[in-house]
DNA sequence: GACAGTTTGTACTACCAGGTACAAAATTGA
DNA sequence: TCAATTTTGTACCTGGTAGTACAAACTGTC
């Protein structure tokens, strides 16, 4: 259970400061990993505002998930634009480019979060709502393809979308421990080269 | 620092008896949300068992991630046996089939372990072993293909089976949040899928 | 400026989990 | 058998963490 939201604009900074501090240390350390005592000291809050703002740690937790799936957003501007098969090798380039700096982070914060809270039932909806919002956009660009005759009518979007995240999230956990993000682009690229399959010969 | 292994069939025993007991609860409930005591329980022993084998918690981690390779590798028993592009799609059957029956579990043992202690660099040298030995048998059948020609000689067969992997972890995370086994499917088969684009025609 | 509602500081509690101490059994090997 | 070694039982300690109590300070509105 939620509490409400804050009433006034120093209220909305405070609970701001909060998740942001929490989605950053949930990400760099885990939920489990992440004290509420650490997040009070890096947001330089105290504990009355948080219980003011959440009724616990789980209800902070699933702020976190809201705001990380706007970080993860906001990281892929293309993802929006995708109307195209070379859209997506854009999009796929852009993840890659995202991470290919030596030392990572090879790391997804959404990812991460769904990785730690997936046997937790009471996190399973959020979790899978975020990433069919994630999902979206990319489901909506195959579509209008398909609707253009430029992919198999029998092409599922929703389907297709969930593989290339799937694909991401998996080529993110190898390349993590592999310290290298090859295998990001070789299980992205397999991905979207079957989503290519499909292209209606022109 | 681990600690020495037992000596006497019966520490064996016991010390076996905690490590399955472990991976069972860490595999369920998360690393982080296993308590020792979870564990002793479990497996009736004791704290003093624990600790004469085992140096602490990471340590006992360690021994948990060995005996999950072990769980992940005796279930599927196609992965050594894999020598033709026929084989793939077999052992790629293999692991679906291992998750198709409705309510899961849509989850490797392996695969939690790695996303939950990802960021923990102690563990990360244990974990990309494992996952190496993994691949390992599918990466020598890739060899043995590209050597008897059936595969183009520009494959990279470490790559290529890492990649495979790859796509298994992140279509079991995804499968998982859906409650489906479809996104394992469909993520799985674009990986195998590139794989087959690599086949030398013949 | 006064009042209601919102926000925040400080101190405290209760509990649980990892880890330790140490002596008692059981096992092994000579 | 007997001593050395290995294994196990019980009780305890300690730090840390989620969550609470309650009053003080602030903010906006009339």
């Amino acid at each position: 259970m939620s509490k409400e939201l804050p009433r006034t604009a120093k209220g909305r900074r405070t609970r701001a400061a909060i998740v942001d501090a929490a989605a950053s240390m949930m990400y760099e350390r885990g939920v489990a990993g992440t004290t509420l005592d650490d997040v009070l000291a890096a947001s330089e809050t105290g504990k009355s505002q948080l219980y003011h703002y959440f009724s616990d740690k789980s209800d902070l937790v699933e702020a976190v998930i809201e705001r990380q799936l706007e970080r993860v957003l906001a990281a892929q501007p293309m993802l929006s634009r995708i109307d195209s098969l070379d859209d997506i090798d854009v999009w796929a380039a852009e993840i890659v480019r995202n991470h290919e700096q030596p030392g990572g982070p090879f790391s997804c914060p959404l990812g991460s979060l769904a990785a730690e809270l997936k046997n937790d039932a009471a996190f399973v909806p959020s979790l899978h709502a975020a990433f069919r919002r994630w999902e979206k956009p990319l489901e909506q660009g195959l579509a209008r393809m398909i609707d253009r005759g430029e992919l198999d009518v029998a092409t599922d979007p929703a389907a297709t979308a969930a593989a290339l995240i799937a694909s991401l999230q998996g080529g993110m956990l190898i390349a993590r421990l592999a310290g290298d993000v090859q295998p990001l682009r070789d299980a992205l690229d397999a991905a979207v080269a079957a989503v290519h399959r499909r292209r209606t010969t022109s």
